[in-house]
DNA sequence: CTAGGCACCTA
DNA sequence: GTAGGTGCCTAGG
């Protein structure tokens, strides 16, 4: 009668109501026995078997995702020797070593334990079950129901009044009832049963010839095992009374061998044991060292349902619904129905408890191998660390390295110098040969050597390295032959949450986020003349600098991390920004080769052509003056020569001689105004690119390798630094020449692959454009088809005149169009250009609608978002006047621009990895907004233009097709 | 020596 | 009308 002695032991007090937050006491210990031996044999692609660690991933997926657990601890046993032994030694003396495949899976349980943020509890001493009774006993007394996630039935005594077990195997609950299936006895007198029937497998020698059944038989009879064996005399049965007398101290021993100690001195306090945000980069990283795909999917999915916007697939469902354009409205609809706090000023520093606040901050200096090891360690342990090199320059490729700050937690880093020199060394060129006069370097790790203790470390795939703006240091180490990985990055972790609204600056978010005020490098280095390269800062200035870097770095990690998940950016960012770095990253190193020779042949015909113009230019005007001054220009031709048609700037009350003033005074037949434009064309030329790209050239690659910023755009597009490579001319004939110096190696050719009209074609499925979208369906000239319907002109009787103006249209559309601005494109008065765009709005309504729409979805949230859920701020929007005009036109044009920005981007992604795939070993060299640009072996062009175009093609599905096309040559100029 | 303005290159 | 970057000139330290 189960229920008669369950109510009979139920305590007397009545129970603590359990209101209070579930707590779930995971037995690692145990469960890897059991998955082990329940699961079959399965093993990672490099040979470690993992059955185990699966089945408890498994398991900690399913408490976290479906039990929605939020107060979780895993215990373990310390070692095998624990307080039992000391009064007996025999105590779990005959258990075998654990079978060999089973043996790594220790460590890996752990690790997983790590990777889902989880409070990992062991203390030496005590068993993983004398943890859990201490954890249950403490939860009890404050009012909150416990889980124990176990099978083990030594745990079944804990069993009751608010406590319950869960078979994490059989998925099966344990509750007094099954204890006493178990047992035959309530869990309260589990032990005493244990007491006299032993456990063969644990060594607890009980009473002999006494099993489960007799001592529940007899427990139940007496009440007790102290009762019973001091009443053993009354047995009936003579050889069982003989034998309890004789064991009855035996018997003693082995109840407090099965007793639990439910007053451990647990490491842990029982409120601290919660489920914490897991750090979804680590974990996935982890998984994917594991090679658990189906759980990567479940993660994913998880996030996906935490409120941010799935990937493609949702686009492509989303657009599926209703015939593409309904469906894309449908997933504008569901974007504009979150709810946003509108944008507020930014406060200086932040109170949330997010923000790490340590309480003491320790800047070391590492300068012996000892004690860089230490740090491994320490970061090997901390599983994530924040790192920041040092060099002696701003671009990767030409720089060297000259120290490295880690940061193991927030108020502790340190930095290890390599490259030091001391102080007083003559720079080059500066001290003449003097230089057995410098003082020796300062003591340091040779950078070869430190960089080897580094390696595990920054290469172990279970520990995260944050950076700020990482991609830098990436390629610092790449360089030194070590491929950081995984890495994650708090400048793109803001860029995803605030693009657009301020910069992502460490120094600048330091203040936001923390309220520090960061040591500047200028301050460290000093400015100007007086500027020196880091590797001659004194090493305690450098620490207190570099490890700061590091330290703050890891600070905003923790913030960030949590505000890209709050904002639900995690999809964007883990889709498109963390992946793209090191695709840019490899795209820098590889460099574009450029022909040195061909750019000085430009240079020279350049250079002639300005001499003649310039002469020309002096003797109409009648003097000599400098062309390449404005002020002296527009003094030249609106003070002396009484020319007019320009107007003084508001600002500096100069003639403004801009080319449109230029090109008027030009098409009057005035020549010296022609004269100058040509002056200029070839002075831009020779100045911007064919003077400055030579000078770009690395001397160790032969290459030139610009910078891509990442984080420098309000819309997501990319930037190009040192030297720009996405603003090398194409318009002009003169200008084009450029482009031939742009070549392949030997035995490859230069491949540019674009995408047509891609904005264009966005605009008709943002706006929902039926019209536009069939044109584009049934791949017919674009603009030919809007200036038909626009000025009702048949296709047939098409002029270039009335395509051009449709064109100029189409364009102005992309960039928020006014009446003025078209005016001024097509030379036209403003009235008139105001007509078109009307005719514009009447022949496609739907794009009014939703220029309206997206207006007022920035005036209501700060700012709008693209496709792909990218967010871009529109700071100005709430102002009034020119400021509201100007920022309106930005919040139409960045959905438009940022969404092809999204999508190259997941090309870019896909590719390195389509083209490994496919066997081809084109490298990708270049992106230029809508294009991208390889280098191609000569005899894979063909498979190569294939594979890029369906990749760039199948990037995104907008609904209406993408076309991608290819051009392919020797030189740049001929691919294009 | 630096910062701002101008001019002009790209998508 | 959108989004960028660079070189040159010049004023103001």
């Amino acid at each position: 009668m189960p229920t008669d002695i369950l109510t009979a032991a139920s305590p007397v007090a009545p129970p603590p109501p359990a209101d209070g937050n579930p707590l779930y006491l995971v037995d690692g210990s145990g469960f890897i026995f059991r998955a082990y031996h329940a699961l079959p044999p399965l093993s990672r692609p490099d040979g470690t078997p993992v059955n185990a660690v699966m089945g408890f991933t498994n398991m900690l997926m399913r408490l976290l995702a479906e039990l929605k657990a939020e107060a979780v601890a895993v215990i373990f046993d310390s070692k095998r020797i624990n307080f039992r032994n000391e009064f007996y030694p025999d105590y779990k003396a005959h258990r075998p070593d654990p079978p060999e495949d089973l043996r790594p899976q220790f460590a890996l349980i752990r690790e997983a334990v790590e990777a889902f943020s989880l409070p990992c509890i062991e203390l030496e001493g005590y068993e993983a079950d004398d943890l859990i009774a201490t954890y249950a006993r403490q939860a009890r007394a404050l009012g909150r129901p416990v889980t124990i996630v176990s099978s083990d039935k030594d745990l079944m005594q804990l069993v009751g009044d608010g406590i319950r077990m869960l078979d994490p195997m059989k998925n099966r609950l344990i509750g007094p009832d099954e204890v006493f299936e178990k047992f035959g006895v309530a869990p309260e007198k589990v032990v005493d049963v244990q007491a006299l029937a032993g456990d063969s497998v644990d060594n607890v020698p009980g009473v002999p010839g006494i099993g489960v059944k007799t001592a529940a038989q007899l427990i139940t009879e007496y009440g007790s095992l102290e009762v019973l064996l001091e009443r053993a005399a009354e047995i009936k049965q003579a050889g069982r009374r003989q034998k309890l007398i004789d064991n009855a101290d035996m018997a003693r021993i082995s109840k407090r061998l099965v007793q639990l100690e439910e007053n451990a001195p647990v490491p842990v306090p029982v409120e601290a044991l919660k489920v914490r945000e897991p750090d979804v980069n680590r974990l996935l990283s982890w998984l994917g060292v594991q090679g658990f795909r189906s759980i990567i999917a479940k993660v994913k999915a998880e996030i996906a349902e935490d409120g941010t916007l799935a990937d493609g697939a949702a686009i492509s469902a989303a657009a599926g619904t209703g015939g593409g354009e309904q469906g894309l409205r449908d997933l504008r609809a569901a974007l504009d129905g979150r709810s946003y706090a509108p944008p507020a000023a930014a406060p200086d520093a932040r109170e949330d408890a997010h923000i790490p606040r340590p309480a003491t901050v320790e800047y070391i200096l590492v300068d012996t191998e000892e004690a860089l090891a230490a740090w491994v360690a320490e970061g090997l342990e901390a599983g994530v660390v924040a790192l920041d090199t040092e060099t002696d320059g701003l671009t990767p490729m030409r720089a060297n390295l000259v120290g490295i700050s880690l940061a193991t937690r927030p108020g502790r880093a340190c930095y290890i110098p390599v490259a030091h020199i001391d102080p007083s060394t003559p720079k080059d060129g500066a001290g003449g040969l003097d230089f057995g006069d410098a003082a020796p370097p300062p003591r340091q790790i040779q950078a070869a050597r430190a960089l080897e203790i580094l390696r595990p470390l920054l290469e172990h795939p279970g520990v995260l390295k944050v950076g700020h703006n990482i991609k830098f240091d990436w390629q610092m180490f790449a360089k030194n032959g070590i491929k950081v990985d995984p890495i994650d990055d708090t400048m793109l972790r803001s860029y995803v949450i605030g693009g657009g609204r301020h910069g992502h600056g460490m120094d600048e978010l330091a203040q936001r986020h923390l309220g520090i005020t960061c040591i500047t490098y200028d301050e460290v280095t000093g400015t100007g003349k007086a500027r020196v390269t880091f590797d001659r800062v004194p090493l305690d200035k450098a620490t207190s600098y570099a490890a700061e870097d590091a330290d703050i770095t890891l600070r905003l990690w923790h913030v960030l991390r949590h505000d890209v998940l709050a904002d639900r950016m995690v999809t964007v960012y883990e889709t498109i920004d963390r992946p793209l770095i090191r695709v840019v990253a490899d795209m820098e190193m590889e460099g574009v080769l450029v022909d040195r020779q061909v750019l000085r042949e430009l240079s020279s015909d350049f250079a002639k052509k300005m001499v003649e113009f310039e002469a020309d230019i002096q003797k109409l005007a009648g003097r000599e003056f400098n062309v390449g001054s404005p002020k002296q220009l527009g003094e030249i031709l609106f003070d002396e020569m009484k020319l007019s048609g320009s107007k003084k700037s508001s600002k500096t009350g100069a003639w403004s001689t801009d080319s449109s003033v230029l090109e008027e005074l030009a098409d009057l037949g005035i020549p010296i105004a022609q004269k100058v434009l040509d002056w200029r064309q070839f002075q831009k030329l020779k100045s911007t690119y064919t003077d400055t790209l030579g000078e770009q050239i690395n001397p160790v690659t032969g290459r030139v390798h610009t910078s891509f910023a990442l984080a420098a755009t309000s819309t997501g597009r990319l930037s190009s630094t040192d030297p720009n490579l996405q603003n090398i001319p194409i318009r002009t004939e003169e200008g084009r020449k450029i482009r031939r110096a742009f070549v392949a190696a030997p035995g490859h050719r230069i491949m540019s692959v674009d995408y047509s009209q891609i904005e264009l074609r966005i605009v008709a499925e943002m706006a929902g454009i039926p019209a536009l979208q069939q044109a584009f369906r049934d791949g017919i000239d674009i603009h030919a088809m809007t200036a038909s319907q626009v000025f009702n002109v048949p296709l047939d009787q098409m002029t270039s005149e009335i395509r051009r103006r449709a064109k100029a249209i189409n364009f102005g559309i992309i960039y928020g169009i006014s009446s003025f601005g078209l005016s001024r494109q097509l030379g036209i008065a403003p009235g008139e250009a105001g007509a078109f765009i009307k005719a514009y709005f009447e022949r496609f309504p739907e794009l009014q609608a939703y220029m309206e729409k997206t207006k007022a979805e920035a005036r209501e949230h700060g700012f709008v978002r693209t496709l792909l859920g990218r967010k871009c701020w529109i700071p100005g929007i709430q102002e009034k006047g020119a400021r509201k005009a100007y920022a309106e036109r930005q919040a139409i044009n960045a959905p438009i621009q940022g969404t092809a920005a999204d999508i190259i981007k997941r090309a870019m992604i896909r590719l390195p990895g389509a083209l490994a795939d496919a066997g081809l070993k084109a490298r990708m060299l270049l992106q230029v907004h809508d294009e991208l640009l390889f280098e191609v072996p000569d005899a894979e062009v063909e498979a190569t233009s294939t594979l890029v175009r369906a990749v760039m093609e199948g990037a995104a599905d907008i609904g209406i097709p993408l076309v991608a096309e290819a051009g392919t040559g020797a030189s740049w100029a001929e691919a294009h």
